[in-house]
DNA sequence: ACAATTTGTCAATTATATTTTACTTTTCGT
DNA sequence: ACGAAAAGTAAAATATAATTGACAAATTGT
């Protein structure tokens, strides 16, 4: 289960998976694995995340 | 930074700490220790506590 | 078509979320 | 006041999130 909110909110921002990475803090792979949907981040990553892309955890991480 | 907000939705369903780790799937002390503060829990934890509490992710985790 | 950037993916390691057991302290009903 | 349930806390073990390094595949600009 892929995540393309997240991916979509990334390209909205025309920020690549490194610069999101960058700007949350952790490494791309992660960015990557959770666009991926084959793990399962922490809530704090989850918030920083909206953070950098201007949404909230509703709009990105809620089914 | 306590979670009374958990505590609160918590409260308001009439659940133990028990109960809702029960309904959740993971330990007491897990449950105890995300109200407490003490750490970060994954968005799959999260969004289950969610759903046994009929809240949002940004009603109980958006800061 | 070519070069450069971005993305996808893997294996091995490190950091940390979660479990288990166990004990103390609060809270609440009777 | 008493006992039982609930909540707070801690140490050690286990599961898994996240890192690092590296390389292939796909995308994008010129």
């Amino acid at each position: 289960m892929k995540n393309l909110r997240l991916k979509a909110a990334r390209a909205a921002k025309d920020m690549s998976q490194q610069q999101l990475s960058e700007a949350v803090g952790v490494s791309r792979q992660t960015i990557n694995a959770i666009e991926k949907g084959d793990y399962n981040p922490t809530i704090k990553l989850c918030i920083a995340i909206c953070k950098a892309l201007d949404r909230t955890l509703d709009e990105l991480f809620w089914e």
